[in-house]
RNA sequence: UGGGGUGUCGCCAAGUGGCAAGGCACCGGGUUUUGAUCCCGGCAUUCGUAGGUUCGAAUCCUACCACCCCAGCCA
C-alpha cells in the first residue's frame, strides 16, 4: 500500500529505478558539513532521505561531510545527531564520515594524475581568478597546465608531505577552461590546508573538496541515489565526470530538489551563526530560531515537523513557505496530543464572598476536551482565585463574553459566578473584583435561567503556583528578512521575546516533565523549558498561541 | 550578452492530450463549559505571455517575458 502523501518526483524516480530493476535496494544519505546547527531547511532533506529510504525498505546513510577543518567542530558533530534522532530516524549502521575516506581519495587523486587528468597549479587565488574568466568569457589555461604526469605526480606527494605553504599550490582537474559551465574550468581537487582536523587531527595538510570529494563518497557507500538542492545542479556534470574516469566501487546519481524557504526566516548558517555570535538570541537552541534544536526547546514535536514536511511537498520550484503552515502543523498535533491545563498570565483577584474563608473544594477537570482516556486532573476551588485581567471589565458591549460588572461568567471547568462589586486604589486602578458564585452550577447552568456569556480561566490564589512564562513571537517582523537589498538584523522583531514572571499555574503543572507540552485554555500551547523548568521554579515557553479571530 | 533551472488560486502543491486534486490562508454559517477544536459552505471558465498543432492543450510545437543559481583554494 503507497502512501499518497509523500509522493514527489524523487519518489516517483525511485519506483522506476526498482520496477526497471536498475537498482535492487534504494540507498541514500543525508550529508551535512558540521559547521553549524540542523535547521528546519536540513529537516526538510532529512524527511526526504530517510523517509524515501524507509518507504522503499532501502537505507539512510548519515554522513559527516567534513572536508574543510577550519569551519568544522565536535560540537555539531554531536548535535547533528541528536537532531536527527529527535527527528525519528534512525541511520544505516554507524556514523559515516567523508574523512575516513580521504586516503582512498588520494590515492585517486594520484590516479587522475597518473592518467593525465589532474594536474598540479602555482596560479595563486588572485591569478586563478584572472584566469577563470567570467560567465560570458572563457577562461584561459593555467600555465602549469601541461606538466608532465611524473612532475606532477612529485609535486603532488610534497603536497601531501607538507612541502610547501597553505594556498601556494593545488591540484585541478583537466577538464575544459573554456567550458561554459564554470564548474568544469578546470575545478581544483585539493587545497594545502595546515590545519588540525577534527577527526584526522594533522595526519593530512591537503584536503579535498567537496567536488572531489562528494559523488565518491556516494559511490563507496553505494549510495544510489545522492539528493541534494538547486544549487548543485550545475555541479552534475562534474560529480559524474569523477565516477566516470575513476575506478569507483558504484555509479551513484545526483538529483536535485528545491531547498526550504520560510517568510518571516532566515535559514543561513552564516546568518543564523551571526544571530547567535551578536547575542540577538541566547543560542542555536534559542527558542526563536528556525533550528531543530530551537524548535525543540520551543515546544515542537517530531511528528509535527515531520508533518509540515510531508504538507510543503518536494518539488524543483523554488518558492516561499507562509510559515503559518509550520503553525498549523504543530497546533494541530497538540490541538489532539496535548494535555490542558491553566494559567493565569496578568492575574486579578476574584474574591468569592459567598464562599468562606478557608473553603476548598477539589474539581475534577478533563486533561482533554475529546479525549477522556487521557485521564482528569484535580482543581483547587478556593474562596480567592486570580483571573486574567483581560478578562473582566466593569462596563462592555454584548461582543464582549468574558466577566462584567454585575454579569455572569463560567468559570473553566468550575462554577457560574456573578460580579458584585470592584475594589480600587486611590489611583483608581482595579485590585480586585468580589463576586458570588452561583449555587449548583457545577456542570450545570443556573437553575433562574440566566446563563453566562463566556467561559474564563482561572487559578486558586492560594494553591496555585508562581510561574515563569516566556511569550515568543516571529523573530522578525518583515516577511522576507533574508531580502538581498538590505541587512537581515534591521528586520528584528523588538518583541520576540516577553518574560512574564508573575504568571500563576494551577497546582500540578509545576511537576511536569521538561520538554511537555500543553495546552494553557484560552491562551494557547506552552511547552516546560528544556533546561530551565523545575517543580521549584517553573518555567513554561510559548510554542504557539491558539487561532484567535475575535477583534476585541 | 554564456550556461543551468523554474513558472498552475495570496502561499505550498497535484496534474504528463480528454475538459483544473488537496493543504495553508481567507470569508460565511452551525456546534461548543477553550472567542480553540470540530462540522458545513465559499474561494483558478483558468494554468507566465503570444501564436500554432489537434475534435479537444496546463499538458505537444514555436517565440517571447519573469524569476532563481553559477565567476570560493565554502559546502
Amino acid at each position: 500500500m503507497e502512501t499518497r502523501a509523500g509522493n514527489n518526483f524523487l519518489h516517483a524516480i525511485i519506483k522506476e529505478d526498482l520496477e526497471m530493476g536498475r537498482v535492487s535496494e534504494v540507498v541514500t544519505r543525508f550529508p551535512p558539513e558540521p559547521n553549524g546547527y540542523l535547521h528546519v531547511g536540513h529537516a526538510k532533506s532529512i524527511c526526504l532521505n530517510f523517509g524515501l529510504a524507509e518507504t522503499f525498505g532501502g537505507r539512510c546513510n548519515l554522513r559527516f561531510d567534513d572536508t574543510n577543518p577550519e569551519k568544522e567542530s565536535q560540537e555539531f558533530i554531536d548535535s547533528i545527531q541528536e537532531d536527527v534522532r529527535w527527528l525519528g530516524y534512525e541511520w544505516a549502521e554507524e556514523v559515516r564520515f567523508a574523512s575516513r575516506y580521504f586516503q582512498q581519495f588520494y590515492e585517486w587523486a594520484e590516479y587522475l594524475v597518473v592518467q593525465g587528468k589532474a594536474y598540479v597549479c602555482d596560479l595563486n587565488a588572485e591569478q586563478a581568478r584572472e584566469h577563470r574568466g567570467t560567465l560570458t568569457e572563457p577562461g584561459r589555461n593555467s600555465p602549469y597546465r601541461e606538466r608532465s604526469p611524473e612532475e606532477n605526480l612529485d609535486l603532488l606527494r610534497r603536497m601531501k608531505a607538507g612541502e610547501f605553504p597553505d594556498g601556494s599550490r593545488v591540484l585541478r582537474a583537466k577538464i575544459d577552461m573554456a567550458s561554459p559551465n564554470m564548474n568544469l574550468r578546470d575545478p581544483i581537487l585539493y587545497r594545502i590546508r595546515t590545519a588540525v582536523h577534527h577527526q584526522t587531527g594533522s595526519e593530512w595538510v591537503i584536503y579535498p573538496t567537496y567536488d572531489f570529494a562528494h559523488g565518491q563518497e556516494d559511490a563507496i557507500e553505494g549510495v544510489t541515489h545522492s539528493i541534494c538542492t538547486l544549487e548543485f545542479e550545475d555541479h552534475r556534470p562534474l560529480y559524474d565526470w569523477f565516477i566516470e574516469h575513476l575506478p569507483v566501487p558504484s555509479r551513484p546519481r545526483q538529483y536535485e530538489f528545491g531547498r526550504l524557504n520560510l517568510n518571516y526566516t532566515v535559514t543561513s548558517k552564516r546568518k543564523l551563526k551571526q544571530l547567535v555570535d551578536e547575542g540577538v538570541v541566547s543560542g542555536w537552541d534559542d527558542p526563536r530560531m528556525p533550528t531543530i534544536a530551537g524548535m525543540r526547546r520551543r515546544g515542537f514535536t517530531p511528528a509535527s515537523v515531520r508533518k509540515f514536511c510531508e504538507m510543503i511537498g518536494v518539488t524543483r520550484s523554488d518558492g516561499v513557505v507562509d510559515v503559518a503552515m509550520l503553525e498549523h502543523a504543530i497546533r494541530d498535533d497538540l490541538n489532539t496530543n496535548a494535555p490542558r491545563a491553566m494559567c493565569v498570565l496578568k492575574p486579578l483577584r476574584l474574591v468569592l464572598t459567598n464562599l468562606p474563608e478557608g473553603h476548598r473544594e477539589d474539581l475534577a477537570a478533563a486533561a482533554h476536551p475529546s479525549r477522556p482516556e487521557l485521564g482528569e486532573r484535580s482543581l483547587p476551588f478556593t474562596r480567592e482565585l486570580l483571573i486574567d485581567t483581560e478578562d473582566f471589565r466593569e462596563e462592555a458591549n454584548k461582543k464582549y463574553k468574558r466577566l462584567v460588572l454585575g454579569k455572569r461568567v463560567r468559570l473553566r471547568s468550575a462554577y457560574v459566578v456573578e460580579a458584585e462589586s470592584v475594589e480600587k486604589d486611590e489611583a483608581g486602578n482595579i485590585l480586585a473584583v468580589h463576586a458570588r458564585v452561583i449555587p449548583d452550577t457545577l456542570g450545570e447552568d443556573p437553575a433562574d435561567g440566566v446563563k453566562p456569556k463566556g467561559v474564563i480561566h482561572w487559578v486558586s490564589a492560594t494553591e496555585g503556583r508562581q510561574a515563569t512564562v516566556r511569550l515568543y513571537d516571529r523573530l522578525f517582523s518583515d516577511p522576507a528578512p533574508d531580502r538581498g537589498d538590505r541587512d537581515f538584523m534591521d528586520c528584528l522583531n523588538p518583541d520576540s521575546l516577553r518574560v512574564v514572571e508573575g504568571a500563576w499555574i494551577e497546582p500540578g503543572l509545576a511537576a511536569a516533565e521538561p520538554e511537555q507540552g500543553f495546552q494553557f485554555e484560552r491562551e494557547g500551547y506552552f511547552v516546560a523549558d528544556r533546561y530551565d523548568h523545575s517543580p521549584e521554579a517553573p518555567v513554561f515557553n510559548l510554542t504557539i498561541g491558539l487561532r484567535d479571530t475575535w477583534e476585541g
